[in-house]
RNA sequence: UGGGCUAUCGCCAAACGGUAAGGCAACGGACUCUGACUCCGUCAUUUCAAGGUUCGAAUCCUUGUAGCCCAGCCA
């Protein structure tokens, strides 16, 4: 058992229980379905759903739809499909805030009863400037002091579509001279005849955040309300409508805010985003180089990689940004005991061994995964002429190389010894074709004579290999400069998008569908590309490399 | 400049007055039918800075410094 030391909430949550404030932790993620969720949303919904599950409570999914121009139903979809690919598992508790319009409105009524709240008709511009500044205080509103009964009036008014948008607020009377300016009587609802994506055009008034989340979390009996650090000058507010309207069942819901987490130069910004995918840049929301759910998704990632990794991250109220080392790192991790290994050459020469009968095929039985038996093996095919990767062979090898160069011996995986014994090149110096003699009784890899090789190698068979496309992804880096420059031009890393078209692999490959993703022998972890799969060809989108693959020794002159 | 928040290794992050966990990255080395994996080792005498309290401070106090957030009828 690991002694795991609790985070903050987890902290605060423990000290509410026993203290009786709460009996039970309800949870929920409550986003704004303006958008595609991307990694940082993984952690609020991970984080939120965790804690629910830790501590036998509950965690609902609501979206918080109180902005009808922004929100479309198509987010709605896509939030839905990806928070449950997370895991977070909401049940049957699936809300909407516009769900809860009649209750806010309800409470605002009581509001104005209480004289808590009035209707104002100054103008956008005159409302910023009564609001004085950061270091001025504000100055009443000229409605401040409007009878309760007239409030009453106005407002059923505004319910009613008597005034056009931007005419008039309700505003809540707290204080104009606090340092806090959110609590300079902040605005509770809005004139916007705008048909809803849930309510159509039943309203022609809509709640503010502000207002409508403490309702929305009240009423469902959501114990800690959790949410990023920008909303902390939010909670006095937060707390006032949730005592002034009073709508809890069994207790006030509590705001506590974390840090959001960030990836050290990935774009998340939406709009950059946006941007991107409108000038054709990435093929989409979920091209494999952007970092939203259903890009890492598609890119490979699995849950179980995204959970370890906001497991990892760690919950704090810093200000931080993970390198993407260590997602890849839970990426690996998860992956290289549940998936098998197979053999893959992304860059071929051809080797010939000169001493097997031609024409002839066996196939030797290779085991998936060396460390866990149970993925079982399977059979691959051998022959006189099959492919090895350029970087396996050397004309003249550095120290320490120990893979193929003239007179050396290696293993070819599950295969054979083979001896390089000449090599071909073209005009051009390149390497053309390796030629080498095999030992008949180092079938299966061993020599029944003891000797040892330094080096092992993987190759396919030429004539039973698949061809195939490999692409392979780097994130679209966004440095301090950001993705665009001021003139419009785009800061992108050159690779970002490197695509291998004559790989060869070995043809157990067509057993993708039994498997989301391979690892590729030495070449890291792929995954089929589902949306960019022809059938006459396997794509294969690389989800992230291994490490030091390709390195060759460094201390060698 | 008013208010709020934050500062612990290159990056996350524990430590809650008792003498700086852990992970990622990096670097050595061992092992290996994947130069991967695994394994073993190294990596903060010091916690933004300077003072103070204390037997003892990353933790408390003071004064600074730096970063983030707030002046939408967005969330």
């Amino acid at each position: 058992m690991e002694v795991e030391s609790k985070n903050f909430i987890e902290q605060i949550i423990d000290q509410d229980l026993a203290e009786g404030v709460y009996d039970t932790v309800h949870t929920r993620f409550p986003p704004e379905p303006n958008g595609y969720l991307h990694i940082g949303h993984a952690k609020s919904i991970l984080l939120n759903y965790g804690l629910a599950s830790e501590y036998g409570g509950k965690f609902n999914m609501r979206f918080d739809d109180t902005n009808p121009t922004k929100e479309k139903s198509e987010f709605v979809e896509s939030i839905k499909a990806d928070v449950k690919w997370l895991g977070a598992d909401y049940e049957d508790r699936l809300f909407f805030a516009s769900d809860y319009f009649d209750q806010m409105y309800e409470g605002a009524l009581k509001l104005i009863k209480k004289g808590k709240a009035y209707v104002s008709d100054l103008t956008a511009d005159e409302m910023r400037e009564y609001r004085g500044t950061l270091t001025e205080p504000g100055r009443d509103d000229p409605n401040r002091n409007r009878s309760v009964e007239e409030n009453l009036r106005l407002f059923e008014e505004m319910k009613e579509g008597k005034y056009a948008d931007g005419e008039k607020t309700l505003r809540a009377k707290i204080d104009m001279a606090s340092p806090n300016i959110n609590m300079r009587d902040p605005i509770l609802y809005r004139v916007a005849h705008l048909s809803h994506q849930n309510t159509g055009d039943k309203w022609c008034i809509y709640p503010m955040y502000d207002y409508a989340h403490p309702i929305e979390d009240a009423i469902e009996g959501i114990t800690h309300s959790i949410c990023t650090l920008e909303f902390e000058d939010h909670r006095p507010l937060y707390n006032w409508v949730v005592e002034e309207t009073a709508l809890w069942d069994k207790y006030p819901p509590r705001q506590i805010e974390f840090a959001k987490m960030y990836l050290t130069n990935v774009v998340t910004g939406k709009r950059y985003i946006k941007k991107l995918v409108e000038d054709g840049i990435v093929d989409g929301w979920d091209d494999p180089r952007l970092v939203s759910i259903a890009a890492l998704r598609r890119r490979g990632f699995t849950p179980e990689s995204i959970q370890m990794f906001v497991d990892l991250c760690g919950v704090s109220k810093a200000n931080s940004s993970a390198e993407y080392s260590m997602l890849e790192y839970c990426i690996r991790e998860d992956l290289k005991m549940k998936r098998p290994r197979i053999m893959a050459v992304t860059d071929p020469v051809k080797l010939i061994i000169d001493n097997y009968p031609e024409g002839e095929t066996e196939w030797l039985p290779v085991v998936n995964n060396p460390e866990n038996e149970s993925l079982g093996s399977r059979e691959v095919p051998f022959s006189r002429e099959l492919y090895i990767e350029r970087e396996d062979f050397m004309e003249e090898p550095p120290k320490k190389y120990f893979r193929l160069f003239p007179g050396n011996e290696v293993r070819l995986m599950g295969a054979y010894f083979v001896k390089c014994e000449s090599y071909e090149k073209d005009e051009t110096g390149k390497v053309t074709v390796v030629h080498c003699t095999y030992d008949p009784a180092s079938r299966g890899g061993n020599s029944p004579d003891g000797r040892k090789v330094k080096g092992t190698i993987h190759w396919v068979s030429a004539a039973e290999s698949i061809t195939a496309e490999i692409r392979l992804y780097e994130n679209i880096i966004d440095e301090e400069k950001g993705v665009y420059n001021e003139d419009g031009s785009l800061n992108l890393n050159p690779n970002s998008l490197t695509v291998l078209k004559e790989c060869r692999i070995e043809p157990s490959v067509k057993d993708a569908k039994a498997y989301d993703s391979f690892q590729f022998v030495r070449q890291g972890f792929f995954c089929v590309d589902c949306k960019d799969s022809r059938p006459e060809k396997l794509v294969f989108n690389r989800i992230v490399s291994l490490k030091s693959s390709y390195v060759l020794p460094k201390k060698e002159s």
